[in-house]
DNA sequence: CTTGCCCACTCGTCCGCACAAGTAACCGAG
DNA sequence: CTCGGTTACTTGTGCGGACGAGTGGGCAAG
């Protein structure tokens, strides 16, 4: 049975209108359809419209004024819009073709040390790629402490269809709560080289992941080709 | 008359909320009364108290699971500090050391380009080094439209004491509002190798720096050696 | 003991309605 | 002409009710 599920309908409200922003269909400045007319356009009630568009406002997108209605902002530039490749990586779903391997080695030292254990002490390392188009788009792997991976799919090399983080949620009730990441320009390894085509210069992510109680889920490292990535942020000065 | 206006119902009980969680009648990890009971408690509609509770969820006060209950997160933390190479080049004092060059020259097609102007429109590029220690640790270049140098020692080869920032502040009034960062890993131009002593891959950090309305007031490219920088960041999940 | 179902409880979403309050255009009295 | 009120719009807030869906404990059948 295909059970997709439809999204909530103040969220179809919301991504119509920041599509029509997108488009410039609505510019900054204008002013939008009233509440009463959107309730008429979507056929859903007040609230539903009133929730869509508090939404917005609270995420910068439009401004609204009390007697005289909602205005386009046209800037969601928010912290929001930050890259974060450590979180992406561990919510990616995995297939077959992206799995490199998977194995049982001693940590290397700067692995152990972000997890707090000492070198050489035995962690799960899943290797993978991310391809774009036909190229490797980027080397990743994901060391494990074993007693996360206990019990887990985590040490087979069967893909996680629903991604590492869906999966430590789902089979072990283990939440990511906040990710500490470390950026560097670096040469790649021998072996991160070989899986992306090139040496030249790449980005280097090492982030650590952590549960509420600050334990570290994981530690990933993830090597971007510098021709290939940028990443940008866009901050307000005080 | 005293007409003090009495916030709306959905405010108060939030902030009766954040004071408990201030003052540890409820703590990190546990699970706020139900809806049910608070509409109880504050004598008002499920609505309301579910509207308090979805805007505490999203300012990260406490979480919300369906079926499980509200928890508390303690957690009104803002977003993550994050290192902001950028800014900080902006507001760095210079000495005479750090100046290698200033000159005006055509402006290049990334610049031009960030500038939203003609390629090869004149701009002011300004040169500077950062030390640590003995060596080189940065190599910087820092570009301005004309319009925004005249009648500033932007292009001028003297130490501006007080940093950039702060010139254009005192001179022209101009504020600096908003910084967009672009973060890639490149190998150094010729000129960058030679006065970082090393062709070693780079940390390449292209901001554009802008004044409330959105102009460009400068354009600024910085060459971070891998082998001496790491940017960090923390951030929490959801 | 283990398994599977039921049920009470939780939050998620949505509706229709009501009234308050701010805004702006219009219109008539002066 | 100016002034002030009326009126038709807008958003802000609030209520009660309804149904859906996720969670977890209890309980009875196996």
């Amino acid at each position: 049975m295909s059970m997709d599920f439809a999204p909530p309908k103040y969220a179809q409200v919301m991504t119509a209108i920041q599509q029509r922003i997108r488009d410039g269909e609505y510019a900054p400045g204008d002013m939008l359809p009233s509440e009463t007319q959107l309730v008429r356009e979507f056929g859903v009630g007040r609230t539903t419209v009133v929730r869509a568009l508090q939404t917005l406002a609270m995420q910068g997108w439009i401004e609204r004024e009390h007697g005289r209605g909602s205005f386009v902002k046209g800037r969601p530039e928010s912290p929001a819009e930050r890259v974060r490749p450590g979180l992406s990586t561990a919510e990616h779903p995995e297939s077959a073709e992206n799995i490199v391997s998977v194995a049982r080695v001693p940590a290397p030292r700067h692995v152990a040390k972000l997890m707090g254990v000492d070198e050489r002490t035995p962690v799960i390392a899943r290797h993978r790629v991310t391809r774009q188009g036909d190229r490797v788009s980027a080397a990743e792997t994901l060391w494990f402490p074993l007693e996360i991976a206990l019990g887990t799919d985590l040490d087979k090399p069967d893909p996680l269809r629903h991604g590492v983080r869906q999966h430590l949620q789902a089979v072990k009730h283990l939440r990511i709560d906040h990710v500490t990441e470390r950026l560097t320009a670096r040469k790649p390894t021998k072996e991160e080289a070989e899986l992306l085509g090139s040496s030249s210069p790449v980005l280097g992510v090492l982030a650590t992941v952590h549960d509420p109680a600050g334990s570290v889920l994981l530690v990933l490292s993830v090597a971007l080709p510098g021709d290939l990535h940028e990443l940008e942020d866009v901050y307000q000065v005080s």
